[in-house]
DNA sequence: GCGCTAAATGAAAATGATTCTCATTTAGTA
DNA sequence: TACTAAATGAGAATCATTTTCATTTAGCGC
């Protein structure tokens, strides 16, 4: 759960508000277990917030994200999804099946990232990780196991 | 480069054709330096086979990736890029200036999952990571230098 | 080479997501 | 309580992507 009076105090930095309707989204945001698309995050935060417009919604995700309270999580094909984010260093884990969300810390990316920049002769500034499977309600759900998700066969397994 | 008769082979593989179209837009491909977007392949394409459709365009994309000779690559924001890739198992880096691209070799990241499997309890099978940075000619004009570019601000730099 | 058939295509329509506009409302402050 | 800049909703506008369907074509057997 995220701090209220701190995001108060973070949006008047920067001459923002806090508005009922922020405050739904926020709410959403904080209790999401899942992965949430702008139309999901618009029609739950309805709920607390009824005359909340579509359009509000994607400018308030716009600035959490920006504020570094909820994250842009992608998949392979498909893109805007959002995840609350509570550590500064995390990266997520997404299901690929039902879309939950984890986020863990220490990622020690920074050793291959030497061996990058030799490779390629690029400055390296910043890194995207994010790792797919299934999360443990999935993972028994579908407990004969054999089958590996469309999405897993892909990409690197290195 | 692709190896074009291999491409066919593996086209025939699964009862696919190799038409001028396809050829079209692998050749953009397989000489493209930067990540490009569905609509500049299409524009790029059209210079080979001009009577190319856009959709057509997003169709080939689709299967190329699919056959592993393209990839896409995301950035924070904006999503539907893809860039060659001729290594089984890399990872791009992106100059967030130029949108140029290269592929490097090796990915340690292994060596994280397990943590990241122990705190999440995620089976994870799959991962996607990007490094974003500057290339080297971005880099140079930009030498004075202090300049960080906006999208560098935003995520994890652990 | 010729004809055949499934696969592929282009063009245009349909869809869907995202952004913009602008008149109205509201949070934060004096 | 009044004021003002910021934020909002509704709907229009934009843009990317997908679908549809009549037409074309690659790859195959002959």
């Amino acid at each position: 759960m995220f701090d209220l009076s701190s995001l108060e105090t973070e949006l008047s930095h920067h001459g923002l508000k806090l508005t009922r309707q922020r405050h739904a989204v926020l709410e959403v945001m904080a209790g999401a277990e899942a992965r949430l698309s702008p139309a999901e995050v618009h029609e739950q935060a309805r709920r607390l917030c009824p005359d909340l417009g579509l359009a509000t919604v994607y400018r308030t995700l716009e600035i959490l994200d920006r504020l570094g309270v909820i994250r842009r999580v992608h998949m392979t094909d498909n893109c805007e999804g959002f995840a609350p984010s509570t550590l500064s260093e995390g990266h997520h884990v997404v299901c690929v099946k039902c879309g939950r969300v984890a986020e863990f810390a220490g990622c020690n990316v920074s050793e291959l990232i030497p061996a990058a920049v030799r490779q390629t002769g690029f400055h390296v500034e910043e890194h995207f990780l994010e790792l797919m499977g299934t999360c443990g309600e999935c993972y028994q759900a579908a407990s004969g196991g054999a089958g590996v998700h469309e999405h897993t066969r892909r990409r690197c397994a290195c």
